[in-house]
DNA sequence: TATGAATGAGCCTTCATTCAT
DNA sequence: GATGAATGAAGGCTCATTCAT
């Protein structure tokens, strides 16, 4: 009835695609890529199942859309690479970064988890992951460099499988798992002055 | 004229379940639970689509018997705890036999590492997963213990975490991933005398 | 541009649901419940086969459905009990109805009684029948009491017996069948005043 | 090793296909044709499936054997016809006789009955059933004749009707069916002399 | 004769995707 | 933009039947 000015439009296009890729990440990761239906997303975003393919093709693309939204995350890193704070401070801020990520949506991270050991799927996204790692894996070692590190690369190596090593262990344990502690210890091993 | 005898047919069963096992694992391994299909673990251990049902009785059943399997494997761990040579050797040689686990049957880790985060999954396994994981510390723990370590169980779950992240990072990069010089330097860090 | 009305898809819900029962109907009394295959369900219900999933969770809750809908038929039986015509009367209105009944459905009936010999369906559906069955008969009973009968019990039995049999002889050899014939040699045995 | 002679080999297949007619004619009336394997066959008859087909070369031919072993039962119905004693006493010998027949073997009247209304079933031998069910009505007519009743067709008609209507009820709820009481009458009221 | 491993057609069921409105 | 009925390919599984020994 009330005719829509293009501006409304967009908002509830945001709004819908918005809802469905929410609804989308939470039932990945409850249950996994395969076992989420396109009807349970549709329901459980408000929308019906046909409207999903106004906003994504497929259920691929909405995986896509998943997984390139976590990828943006985490953007911010290259700004650890400089800074008034010494190199060690940053790179126990980069840690405690990480640790807030992990612990402030656990869904998406045990999706990206997930994801990244179903073969069919990490074929798709292994040159973006790769990628993502290796740069990740630089600023790490850089890091190390400026520390003055005799072999920044195996450290950051090191670091980087220990850390996620802890991920992997506390996104199984959850509550049982001593995420704090491993992380101070962590930052006292690696990023002392 | 004669009907084969009973050791005949248990050959024979012993050869196609083999087979069958030995495909699933492969496929399992390499494209997901999710995404082989049972005609492409027939076609691949070369048999009939039906006769893997005279062996297992559903194809979670073939899972069950590939995880329980795995599991089997390693039971000799136990005997590392006493010995003749140092805990930092036999801790050592842990490790090592570790890595030679995972390299000799990369297939089967692929899976059990895919599996380990696919929740409708995971429900199945996670108290023999937990069980054997905890042992699996708790075997490392005591060895640091008998090594005078200060704090055996924060070091057992850090060579741990570190260890499963290697592995992480092997799995996904595999030649381009620096294995050797890692478990060296695990080695160096956590099983000096 | 405008999307259907809530309305107009019960609509059509109904109609396809109706269709996919009747379908169902008429090919299990033809060819019984096992030979039944949902294609050809679907085929006759000029339907997908996926579609009949939509409206029934299984074949065999299709099945249900169908037992439920004929159950609730000749509900009005009970009214038969008190009336102004005598009980003779009224007797003679109940073998006319169930009559009228059996010819006007005979797919159903023929369906009903061939699965009342089929030991895995039976199973599921005793209890309604026999219940359906007592309620039945007491009726006819309380009726030939009314009569002053001096066995209304095994009067009602033995009618019930009577017609059941010419049921059964009727829906297999359909037109050969003297019906009529045998219906009211029937009501002179045992509905005269 | 010991060489068999012919009577001994043409013993055993009598006892084997005894056996597998026996193991067939009880699964079938407990669980009904469809839901019996051969495999369940084989077992109860203790012999192996490929065994089965030396003797039937099929599930249906299996089945054809039963219900023609069936038929031949109560070949000496035609003795009834004559003898010394009366129309009436023979009609009751008659009827006892069925009575006998169906209480010795109930699972053999259930699969009988089960199989009259299973149409994939009915059709290859609704000939025969129907030929017998003639040759038996003709018989119970003429007794009837024989005893003067004025109609003796349908008095045949309402017999068979009641005596299968009987039947069925009892088949239905076995212990809880008055069935002698219910032969009692029958036999009262259609073979007084 | 006897065995049971092996086959494969065909069944029920699921679910991503399409489409008329 | 929005709906949900409809489609159909594909998957897991069953079971009568065959066959090598």
């Amino acid at each position: 009835m009330s005719p829509k000015t293009k501006e409304q439009y967009e908002e509830i296009r945001q709004k819908s695609a918005e809802a469905i890729l929410q609804a989308a990440l939470e039932l990945f990761g409850h249950q996994g890529y395969h076992s989420t239906t396109i009807s349970q997303i549709a329901k459980a975003a408000g929308v019906s199942k046909g409207l999903m393919y106004n906003y994504f093709p497929s259920k691929e693309a909405l995986l896509d859309e998943i997984i390139h939204g976590v990828m943006a995350v985490g953007e911010g890193l290259m700004t650890l690479l400089e800074g008034p704070s010494s190199p060690g401070e940053r790179l126990r801020k980069l840690l405690l970064n990480n640790i807030e990520m992990l612990k402030s949506n656990l869904h998406f991270w045990k999706l990206i988890t997930s994801l990244s050991f179903q073969p069919e799927v990490v074929e798709r996204y292994s040159d973006l992951i790769r990628t993502k790692a290796r740069a990740n894996l630089e600023v790490v070692e850089e890091l190390f460099r400026q520390k003055g590190s005799p072999d920044p690369r195996r450290e950051a190596l090191m670091l980087s499988a220990t850390l996620d090593g802890i991920f992997l262990h506390y996104l199984n344990l959850r509550e049982d798992y001593p995420l704090e502690e491993m992380v101070n210890h962590l930052i006292e091993q690696f990023c002392s002055e």
